[in-house]
DNA sequence: TATCTTTGTT
């Protein structure tokens, strides 16, 4: 009765029935207490104690060397958190079998410990000669995506190839979200597209790889194929699916999206109007996030509702009305958590509001919440942009953990702003120690040098990268059209919109020199003649961007323009004249937030 | 009579 209860995930009357035999006077043996222990772990009413009175009372029974026992023990233990005691059990086991050793990885790898997890399998397979089977390599394969090693990735593929997994929905899956994981979308499309049968979680997990890997539009024609299946979508894909409308930054998109819901009745419940909010506001709607925002009633909203409309006004430039939601989700009773935390500490950084930003890093410590590495990578950010370089080293150098690149990132970041170099060194020594082989940290260090001329160490910075074969990322612009995404790139040949666009900026660069505008040129970062220069910049990719809107939409409508780098300065300038000249509103979405563009000036106040 | 597995929010 018991096995049955939890068999089907009646957890409370699993041990409801438990304590009732044991008032019974009735013994329990081995084929009790595996499903008991599963019961508890599941069981959030059970508490960390109902477990340990269980493991004391089979202690008792003489029962704590029997596998299936053990074996549970190990589970439950992984399962609230005591992972140590749980690999204690584990050790003291006299023999292992598959199980035993799978249960032992899987705790790892739940545990967002991939590592461990992955040495356990190297251990079991070498030391004790066990081959895995199935349900091992669906934990292995999640381990490995934990870790986002594509090398890992294809050594699992072929293990799962050897066992024949692949032909289990479950193995398959598995493999395909590694896959996405690892940043390889081909190999997570071909593995997906060789699975014999193919159920929602198969299509989940091959649409979220390819949005997580910035693949939005292709993301797009398969949830249209997945349609066509007969695959019913649920409200998974449809966070999935906005994820890649906020990515491509088309509010467009996301109404379709919204209208799917309605059309398939899939329930709006708060997890998902939550993510519609973050999807208006990451498209540049704030308002409409906003009016959805208030529309979820006030004893409704929890805390997530809460942190996506604060990190919302924040990305928006809007500190100070992120503070004011800040303070009434305390006012009604909603505890703020990490993420609040890291919101509104971005929303102040971003304002420039530094003694506000402060004050919340204080309040962590009386809502008792742990300041982590990222909290510090926010302080680090808003000190540092703010001109408070010093001020901000101190924090890294006496922060309680160990900086990581995050930190040492927004220190980066804040140096280039205020044109430190020195300062910019130390950061970026840390950063190519840490991540050698990320790009965008030797692009950020030589525009730290190029802002002080010195050409010298731009030069060796570039000859490192190329040693190392690292691209620096190209700058894209993306502008919605007629219901599709055009994406504007520098030098595309292959753009169809790219001569209407270049004619135009050539019109608005006469117009803009007639008004007395000046390029700035302290934003080319190469060593290049002045008027290579000038030519350089009047062909950004979010200046084309912003021309092709001028031409294709109504006259007086905003133009929405999404960036996947930060803005340059003289684009900024340019765009506050264009905005001026040509009386629209421009909308900006850089890779850091929005700027707003209107009458000559912008929403951030040239704090950037 | 039994123990282990896949997609995801800010």
């Amino acid at each position: 009765m018991i096995r049955a209860y939890t068999n089907n995930g009646q957890w409370s009357d699993a041990l409801a029935l438990y304590s009732l035999m044991r008032r019974s006077g009735v013994w329990p043996n081995n084929y009790t207490y595996p499903f008991v222990l599963k019961a508890c772990g599941h069981d959030p009413s059970a508490g960390i104690w109902s477990g340990k009175t269980v493991h004391g009372e089979l202690i008792r029974n003489g029962l704590e060397s029997d596998l299936y026992v053990e074996a549970a023990l190990v589970i439950w233990y992984a399962k609230c958190g005591e992972l140590n005691d749980g690999r204690k059990v584990f050790d003291g086991m006299t023999s292992r079998d598959l199980v035993c050793w799978t249960t032992m990885i899987t705790a790892y790898e739940q545990a967002e410990l991939p590592r461990e997890s992955l040495m356990m399998f190297g251990f079991m397979q070498q030391q004790q000669g066990i081959l895995a089977d199935s349900v091992t390599v669906v934990s292995v394969a999640s381990a490995v995506g934990q870790l986002g090693n594509v090398k890992s990735a294809r050594s699992v593929h072929a293990h799962a190839l050897c066992c024949g997994i692949l032909e289990d929905v479950c193995g398959g899956n598995a493999i395909v979200a590694m896959y996405g994981k690892c940043g390889d979308v081909e190999s997570a499309r071909m593995a997906f597209d060789r699975m014999e049968e193919r159920d929602i979680i198969s299509w989940n997990a091959v649409l979220s790889g390819f949005v997580q890997n910035g693949q939005a539009r292709e993301a797009f024609s398969l949830f249209e194929l997945m349609k066509e299946s007969g695959c019913r979508p649920n409200p998974l894909t449809a966070l999935i699916m906005l994820s890649a409308c906020s990515f491509l930054g088309s509010c467009q998109l996301g109404m379709k999206i919204q209208g799917f819901l309605v059309d398939n009745k899939i329930t709006v419940d708060l997890t998902l109007r939550n993510a519609l909010i973050d999807m208006y506001a990451k498209c540049g709607d704030l308002e409409t996030a906003m009016g959805m925002f208030n529309d979820i009633g006030v004893r409704e909203r929890d805390v997530t509702s809460w942190n996506v409309m604060i990190a919302a006004l924040g990305t928006h430039g809007r500190g100070k009305e992120a503070l004011d939601l800040y303070l009434r989700m305390q006012e009604e009773g909603v505890r703020p958590n990490h993420i609040t935390f890291v919101s509104v500490l971005s929303a102040c950084s971003h304002a420039g509001l530094i003694d506000e930003g402060k004050n919340c890093f204080a309040d962590m410590q009386r809502f008792s919440v742990k300041q982590e590495v990222k909290h510090y990578a926010c302080m680090v950010d808003m000190l540092g942009r703010a001109g408070l370089l010093n001020e901000a080293f101190d924090l890294v150098r006496t922060m309680p953990s160990p900086p990581n690149d995050g930190v040492w990132g927004a220190l980066l970041l804040a140096c280039r702003v205020q044109g430190n170099s020195e300062l910019g060194e130390v950061a970026a020594n840390n950063l190519f120690l840490l991540e050698p082989e990320h790009p965008g940290y030797y692009v950020l260090m030589s525009n730290v040098y190029a802002a002080s001329r010195k050409w010298h160490e731009v030069g060796n910075l570039r000859t490192e990268m190329k040693s190392r074969g690292l691209m620096k990322p190209a700058a894209v612009s993306m502008i919605e059209y007629r219901g599709e995404i055009v994406g504007f790139q520098t030098a595309d040949w292959l753009n169809p919109f790219r001569h209407e666009a270049y004619k135009k900026l050539e019109g608005i660069a006469v117009e803009m020199k007639s008004r007395g505008y000046f390029p700035d040129r302290s934003c080319v970062l190469h060593d290049v003649e002045e008027e290579d220069k000038d030519h350089i910049l009047n062909y950004h990719s979010e200046k084309l961007a912003v021309a092709f809107g001028i031409i294709k939409s109504e006259a007086g409508s905003t133009i929405t323009v999404m960036k996947n780098l930060r803005i340059c300065c003289d684009c900024h300038s340019a765009f506050k004249l264009i905005s001026d000249i040509y009386r629209r509103r421009i909308v900006v979405r850089d890779g850091n937030r929005f700027h707003h563009f209107e009458a000559g000036s912008c929403s951030c106040n040239d704090y950037w």
